[in-house]
DNA sequence: TGTTCAATTGAGCATATGCTCAATTCTTGT
DNA sequence: ACAAGAATTGAGCATATGCTCAATTGAACA
């Protein structure tokens, strides 16, 4: 393999990473898969990355701050509860659900691995902010007083996280439409839309 | 070890497996944990069960069922509105959090596993059966006509999954009180009793 | 007592893992 | 042209994994 400057080949390690453990789950993906696809010596790794633990939490991490980047972005132009309902149809836009069998993976992990679990924590918190200030701005919006933007964020993320998890492994059962519209009858109920 | 009737020792195996699964999730635990946990060869595992993976598979299944019998049991003398309440209190009774971790790891886990993705498949749709059964009629009790407990039962169901997620990942922040009142609220809005 | 068969053993194979370290190759600045 | 240092290698170690198979043990029944 070529030759690469050190900060454009730790990207590439951690982008090899990410993808290595998309495929066989951060339990089981391992510092082989990473550089048998990039095609460098197994001692590489090690020049870049203290330890595969080291590594795979730094590449969930970015993954992770990746994607909600990339949400926020979308969502950045809408209106308060405009977004939340873009919100809900970006969960299930992407085909494969790479992001949700990551994050769940992710979650699961955590228990068992430090660096996860503060890599993990914290990205909870800021996914569980962002959308407790959509729902207080939405609430906002419409003049709502009674409502709990934190609690309802909680459970407003805990519904995505569960349905996802639903989705992923009852397949046929619930379907990425109805995990869509689930989350956008919980998204009425938080806002007293009731009707 | 002392002989045992065939019968005796698979029970023992699987009770042993479902322990190795809590301590070192489903992608590490190992057929070592399990035959040094109970003092036996490493050959008799294979005596009872094809594979490590069809053993694994069938400890979750027997331990996923056993709390759920267990649950119902714990329900099935009271009215389906207190069901449900009582529901909240156990799913964060639970010190340790033994069922939720196995159920997380096993929901995750599915997606690499054939043999668990039946078990897991099973399960989830069961246990919605469950929570839309009870929402059905706690909402006849309470004459209430637009409840689709289908889609009310993935919600909660969700909501309760998704939390225990937060609650394991979160630690100090979304504490056992929190997540039990989050779906003692969740019930609420399900049910329409808004106040 | 002897026979039968299920229960049980454990050494061993093939494979996989994270990580080390001395050696080598390239790039870059002078 | 040369030196210096970063990038890179890969054989190798210690450990772990699932599973096989020929051999042994023990209990139950005749």
């Amino acid at each position: 393999m070529a030759r690469m400057s050190g900060a454009d080949r730790r990207r590439q390690i951690l982008e090899a990473a990410t993808e290595a453990v998309l495929q066989r789950g951060l339990a089981q993906a391992a510092t082989r898969d990473v550089t048998q696809a990039i095609g460098v010596g197994s001692g590489l790794l090690h020049h870049y990355f203290q330890s595969w633990a080291e590594l795979r939490a730094e590449a969930v991490r970015l993954t992770v701050a990746q994607e909600v980047q990339e949400l926020k972005a979308l969502l950045s132009t809408l209106p308060a509860r405009a977004a939340l309902e873009r919100m809900a149809d970006w969960m299930v836009e992407d085909d494969d659900m790479r992001h949700w069998r990551l994050w769940l993976n992710a979650l699961d992990e955590a228990h068992r691995d430090p660096l996860l679990a503060e890599v993990m924590n914290a990205a909870m918190l800021e996914w569980h902010g962002l959308i407790a200030d959509l729902l207080g701005r939405a609430g906002a919006e419409q003049g709502r007083r009674s409502l709990d933007a934190e609690a309802a964020g909680w459970r407003l993320a805990a519904v995505m996280d569960g349905l996802a998890g639903a989705l992923l492994v009852t397949g046929s059962v619930v379907t990425p439409p109805m995990a869509r519209d689930a989350i956008k009858a919980q998204l009425r109920l938080e806002l007293g839309e009731t009707g």
